[in-house]
DNA sequence: TTTAGCACTCTTGTTATCTGACTGCTAACG
DNA sequence: CGTTAGCAGTCAGATAACAAGAGTGCTAAA
């Protein structure tokens, strides 16, 4: 579609306006990349590419900004993907190193590093236990009335919910449940504690309804349940010119500070390894001048969590990607 | 010190900023409020007022702005803590009146429903479990070098911490921990599970040391922990025309994101019930436009977290103060 | 096909000017 | 003696005119 002498300038654009959050010109990139052609023929080149749409230019007698357009084609084509220096992989083992009580900690070490490396805006949410299996489940009395489901799942996660009650529990009840938990539920899927599955085990379980039931809604919603949004460097915009105006930046925050709209931000872009999603091409129109970057954070099969990267369309795409992809391999180790 | 007309000219021009963030002049206040004289003598008490240093003037022909120390006396002197309606009141209950599993959860809602009602930046920190008592505690064994502590106290809070082990724990050990801690520590305060109380269990429990002791560790580390951050309403700030210059935007989002600075600025102010600190008062030069006030969300003499507003230092105190004045009333309820 | 050269365009920064909102001061007033 | 009308003086902010500089598009030659 594009021949070499264009992909040439296109990613000499993109990388350079990356940089600089500048207009590129031609006479620019005819002195500082060595691409051993005239400004003019540049120029040329870069007519056509604005006519197919990969660049854009802020008005007449400008030099030329990439479009959504050319950013998708620098991602899908273009990308290096091993834009990551020694430094930065050791800081990276230093951090994942640490020794965490629980698995959730390591995700949010991981997103604060993550901000801290690429100097975006960071944003994790824990993962669901949905495809976890129960590897254990312990029940605690507190109080009379209180009880408390402690669920450790084969990936380590450790989920604990609280049910209240409305009368009081025995320890003996408490003794029961535990066993009958455990002998229905040890090594099965959690992903299967649902309706039908609510069925299954009021009708084995063989004991008391109102016990039985709003233990088994409680987990159930424990298990969906992922409302810990961990953010980190939203102060970073501030690095970045085009957030200079108010609108941008204010725009940026609310974003930022939409929770609901977070959620839904990392809960989206399921298949793939890594999901990177430029301005337009976002189901939401705040978004139409960000960028975001998003992963799961899945260690040996099981989820853990959503790690997301949200910045300026203008995002240093190969230096986050690099960066990911490095951290995802050592989360698996 | 304030003759009666210099008090009346100062809650009018220091009501008036914090309406309209303008310099406000003579003219203005003579016309829109009744105060009977004319502006020139309200020119010259103005002139006493800056002379006194109540007032500021942002240049030579301006109107005044006030002072820190004007509203220092404001706040002391002439605020209004009633300035509340009907319906800020019902939203208020209706906000608190939902049910919760955990007591954390109260001041989540508390913190949000401040931050709806009053348009500023709200943040809180869960409480330190310090000042209860231990009503229960319980162990619960998580594979085989696991172990999960669960704490509930007195006033309702539940503190759960992992403590994990190099060697494996048999079910009969557990239950042994199970009675020593609980035989011991029931009904205790929690504020003397340090060092010396340390000691104690050590030479008392006469058990195993090497579970005892780390046990210990972590639960004092539990106890002591609130590392929970938690802010709602960021970009409020971006409806108040001081925070349209970029500097100042930044440097509030460098406060609010730098979490140990958060996490100072709630833990002072311990005597009082609310603590109002104003501009330059506060102890961090970054704080010198900004105004914070804290309170202790304390229910039946326990301390459940804290909460703070921060906005800019032409904050509507009587509203803020006015709003949580209320809202600890309802809370003890 | 590539390139040098040049006219044309448009943004950005600078300076000058004008307007309007205030104040401070003086002198008159009750 | 406190209060007030009147007026000169000050300064921020808006507007316009202008200059400089960066970049492009096009033409014609290599």
């Amino acid at each position: 579609m594009l021949d070499n002498r264009k992909k040439r300038i296109l990613q000499a654009i993109i990388e350079e306006y990356i940089q600089t959050a500048e207009p590129v010109s031609s006479g620019m990139l005819s002195k500082k990349y060595d691409l051993n052609i005239s400004s003019a023929t540049i120029r040329n080149d870069m007519a056509e590419l604005e006519y197919a749409n990969f660049l854009d230019k802020p008005h007449t007698s400008s030099g030329r900004v990439p479009s959504g357009k050319g950013y998708r084609y620098y991602v899908n084509e273009l990308l290096k993907d091993n834009n990551i220096t020694k430094q930065e992989m050791q800081y990276i083992k230093l951090k994942l190193e640490q020794k965490v009580n629980e698995i959730e900690d390591l995700t949010k070490i991981a997103t604060s590093t993550l901000s801290e490396l690429t100097h975006y805006t960071s944003l994790a949410i824990g993962g669901t236990a949905i495809s976890h299996n129960i590897e254990d489940i312990k029940f605690v009395l507190l109080g009379n009335r209180v009880l408390m489901a402690v669920i450790l799942t084969d990936g380590g996660l450790i989920k604990e919910t609280i049910i209240k009650f409305n009368a009081d529990i025995t320890e003996e009840q408490v003794r029961n449940i535990n066993q009958i938990f455990n002998a229905n539920l040890r090594g099965k899927s959690l992903a299967k504690i649902d309706k039908p599955m609510e069925e299954y085990i009021v009708s084995e379980m063989s004991y008391e309804l109102q016990i039985i039931k709003p233990i088994i809604e409680q987990i159930n919603e424990a298990i969906l349940q992922n409302d810990d949004i961990y953010l980190e460097g939203t102060n970073r915009i501030f690095e970045m010119p085009e957030f200079k105006s108010y609108e941008t930046a204010r725009n940026f925050l609310n974003v930022i500070d939409t929770k609901g709209l977070v959620k839904e931000l990392l809960n989206t872009g399921q298949g793939e390894e890594i999901h990177i999603s430029i301005g337009d091409e976002n189901q939401y129109i705040e978004l139409k001048n960000l960028s975001l970057i998003t992963f799961k954070n899945i260690v040996e099969g099981k989820e853990m969590g959503t790690i997301g990267i949200i910045g300026p369309t203008r995002m240093d795409y190969s230096k986050v990607v690099s960066i990911i992809k490095y951290m995802l391999k050592e989360l698996n180790d």
